[in-house]
DNA sequence: AATCATCTGCTACTTTAGTAGTGGTTTTGT
DNA sequence: ACAAAACCACTACTAAAGTAGCAGATGATT
């Protein structure tokens, strides 16, 4: 891709603002760029992750989920939803073992590709970006390390409200990346379903720690949500 | 440590078997070496992680579970047991950002130890290091995700029968590393209570697949236990 | 504007997991 | 050798989570 590209500025500023990138140099964030091709992808695409063994991608604008399907019930479990300045896989670019996850666009999807042999040159050359690539793959291994935690200490109200808690904007209050998914897919990411998520949903609308609109949730009274994660609410 | 310790041959050689130092030139890993501390920890000693954060740590010989507690219940989640080669707390060496969680040796432990500072030193003389980082918290990522996904998609059966597959010696057929763990610690290890362990282990004794002496499991019928973890087994 | 597909809220029910407690065995420590 | 502690096997019970299904709301499509 090339400064002469209509998306340019777009793509630069997303891989100047995603972890594993923006600690790079200008000049070098120019030179992966170019080496990048921009793809689209359309929402509610399904994708396996092995066949894109070859090459590594980050997003510049939609989401991604990555999950895991039990064949025998058809349950689904999400890994994790992938955002602008997320990488992936990043698994694969770790140990380079095949990693089988299923993939599939939430939103029409915007990524930049590069072949992995140019991914391995460049840090060759650039040995400093292994700080940023340990700093982000740190930022994932948390997370995948606190959802384990979490299914192992807490019951499903509890995984509910830190679910809303985690992606809650500081300021506006407003959750972010997950807003917009229907239950079931809120049942994907904290590992029960639809029926479940449905149901604490219901107690936590009558507790008067949130309201709901179709496909929307707002956090009302963030206390009594704090409350009910902390499991120090009583009353419900 | 110095060639001249008696245990440095056996500390030497527990460094060439780590997935992270294991390629290393012999010359630096003897720089490496140099640099350490031998130092014992005795069986049940708890430690709370934030309290090395200016080190690093190699098993030598031991075991080392790290876990995690819900505070309102009392209820334990086994992240990981560590063994041999393994290094702590990696989480730490990665962003440098608190890793809060809790450490109990499980037998005596004998360790070697090195500041951070020193271990950033070597990495900066050596990168090619980076690839085996990487691949190491490769190795332990794809444990989490693994685990992760079992407790989601999985039965509590199922996920024992998975936690023995999983840590049965392809050869012998025995254990490694779990057998002579109390009930109650297996229960962590797969996010549920020791009762639930011990009425599936019940459950496996009466179709065949291990008998079980005090502390120690073994596996008497290998493909009852597949059928029986990829749930095609129906007579239970 | 009518149709279709998706999603929610709900009820009724089943299954699984978790809790509590006890007697007895094995191991550990003194 | 004995007492104490740890652990296992088991029973009975409770609570939580999961399943199934449906009516109505919503939004998208044609």
């Amino acid at each position: 891709m090339t400064p002469e590209n209509p998306h340019y500025f777009r793509c630069l500023e997303a891989l100047k603002g995603s972890i594993i990138f923006k600690d790079l140099d200008s000049i070098d964030i120019q030179h992966l760029i170019k080496k990048m091709t921009r793809i689209k992808w359309t929402a509610g695409v399904f994708k396996r992750s092995f066949e894109f063994n070859s090459s590594l991608h980050v997003i510049v604008s939609g989401r991604l989920k990555m999950y895991q399907i039990n064949p025998s019930t058809g349950r689904e479990h999400t890994i994790y939803i992938l955002t602008k300045g997320d990488v992936f896989d990043v698994m694969h670019l770790m140990d380079n073992k095949t990693h089988d996850v299923y993939w599939e666009t939430l939103d029409d999807l915007e990524i930049l590709t590069i072949s992995i042999i140019e991914v391995n040159q460049i840090i060759e050359e650039n040995p400093k970006i292994y700080h940023s690539i340990l700093k982000y793959i740190g930022h994932m291994m948390r997370m995948l390390e606190e959802e384990s935690n979490d299914i192992c200490l807490h019951n499903t109200l509890t995984r509910l409200s830190h679910l809303l808690l985690k992606h809650m904007d500081g300021e506006s209050h407003q959750l972010k990346t997950i807003n917009n998914l229907p239950n079931n897919e809120i049942a994907n990411l904290i590992g029960t379903t639809r029926a479940v998520v449905n149901r604490h949903i219901q107690e936590l609308k009558k507790a008067g720690a949130i309201s709901v609109k179709r496909k929307h949730i707002d956090i009302e009274n963030l206390d009594t949500l704090i409350a009910i994660a902390e499991e120090k609410y009583t009353n419900i």
